[in-house]
DNA sequence: CAAATTCAAAATGTATCCAAAAATTGATTT
DNA sequence: AAATCAATTTTTGGATACATTTTGAATTTG
């Protein structure tokens, strides 16, 4: 087990309850009721919203602490236009110079997508693992692309609590589907060193995500309010994040 | 004179001393040291190094501390690449919703540009304005595209010591005036909203440059050291940042 | 003699305390 | 009654003290 300090799993802990949405937009973060909350004092606590303010989780305005950051619709669709542009061009270096041990890899994840949708729906017991699988995908290539900025950048992008590639609304099976065999597609196209047509396909893959979720964030706005996410769930003391109070 | 916590002004003096080369890649953070040097203790500058090592220009390992980061060349290249296809993306943007005025003040900047090349060099007095009214003109359209995350993300990119467009060749006076007559076309093709024009002609601005740069990096090592960049020498105390010690 | 071990010194991580700034409250004035 | 201002409270920023981890050199051991 690996040595964790207390400003790393403060700040995981944050992260994750801003993702999930425990922590509102907009939110004042004072430090004292937080640091209480999470049963550290103030020095590793600062130090952890230090982290998450340079990662655009958080605001800061000095001499007045510390806010949830706020996303405007502009930043949430620029984000996914950045995303699309830059995996595209993940894709397109990525072709030149994939092996065939790494095509292979790319497949087998496209096989086991397969898998998890061979019951004709995502069943929610089966969304975790689809999630892992696709966030793999596009990782993957990203990797493959050889320009580590790619990755950094985009994850920087995935902090924007919507536009993560963590979010999948998976109650549209067509949808899913369609998404899916684009993963294919990319697969075959980058193990032929097909470089545009990968780019292609990758970019309408993003673009079309963002369309998709945008037409259900304006039919079903409650299912992005509390975006699941907590894989592990990090429990630091027992209870929620929010309505604990100091004991003393 | 607007406050500045101690905290803001170690990360700038800090990022300062990294990008001029006062501290090399690699070099070992000490906390006692540094906070010494800046004659602050050691919360605020942790505080400062959390920033940068966010931001990419320092690098950390818990328990272990901090270090000056090291590029490697296919990082800066990758820096490179990346700012390109951003920079191209933003012009494509900014083509299709810039107005007269915007295009006015572009235009504006490339004649300021040849009145500091009227001299038929670029004159050490006019390199940091030189300078300036580059990062201006780049800076310009990436916010006209209107996505703000370009921006954002090619600033982490500037935190690359070379791949920062503050470092400016200029003693190559013929590429730097073909570099400039780039800056005339991209903002003429801006505001004839001659999309996919600006975009090539921005990609292959950057491109160039990088290749230049490479150039000159193999030719002239010792140029590239220390770059200069202090326009506000921001002094905290006097002296270097290295070389002092505790004198109690 | 080399490798492993131990233990002290040094450096990092965290808690606590103090100072400075901002927010709030209440009284005062218009 | 609304606005203003001063005093109090709250909250943040920074310094110091303490705890934990790492490091490195001396020592031991095979």
């Amino acid at each position: 087990m690996e040595a964790q300090t207390s400003t790393e799993v403060a700040a995981a802990r944050i992260r994750e309850a801003i993702l999930s949405g425990e922590l509102l937009p907009g939110e004042r973060l004072h430090q004292d009721r937080l640091a209480d909350m999470l049963g550290i004092s103030r020095t590793p606590l600062r130090a952890a919203l230090t982290t998450l303010s340079q990662t655009g989780l958080v605001s800061y305005a000095s001499n007045r602490g510390f806010y949830v950051r706020e996303f405007s619709i502009s930043e949430v669709s620029g984000a996914f236009a950045i995303r699309a542009e830059l995996e595209a061009m993940a894709c397109r270096l990525a072709a030149t110079q994939i092996t065939g041990k790494d095509s292979e890899y790319l497949l087998q994840l496209a096989a086991e997508g397969d898998r998890l949708l061979q019951p004709g729906a995502l069943l929610p017991e089966n969304l975790p693992a689809y999630r892992q699988m696709n966030v793999s995908f596009h990782t993957t290539i990203m990797t493959l692309s050889g320009n580590p900025w790619i990755t950094t950048l985009v994850e920087n992008l995935q902090n924007v609590p919507i536009a993560s590639d963590r979010v999948i609304v998976w109650r549209d099976y067509d949808v899913i589907k369609r998404s899916h065999d684009d993963h294919h597609r990319i697969a075959r196209a980058l193990s032929n060193r097909q470089a545009e047509r990968a780019a292609s396909i990758m970019r309408e893959h993003i673009t079309f995500a963002h369309e998709h979720l945008q037409a259900q964030l304006a039919l079903n706005p409650q299912d992005f309010l509390r975006v699941p996410v907590a894989e592990k769930p990090m429990k630091i003391r027992s209870g929620s994040l929010k309505n604990r109070r100091k004991t003393s």
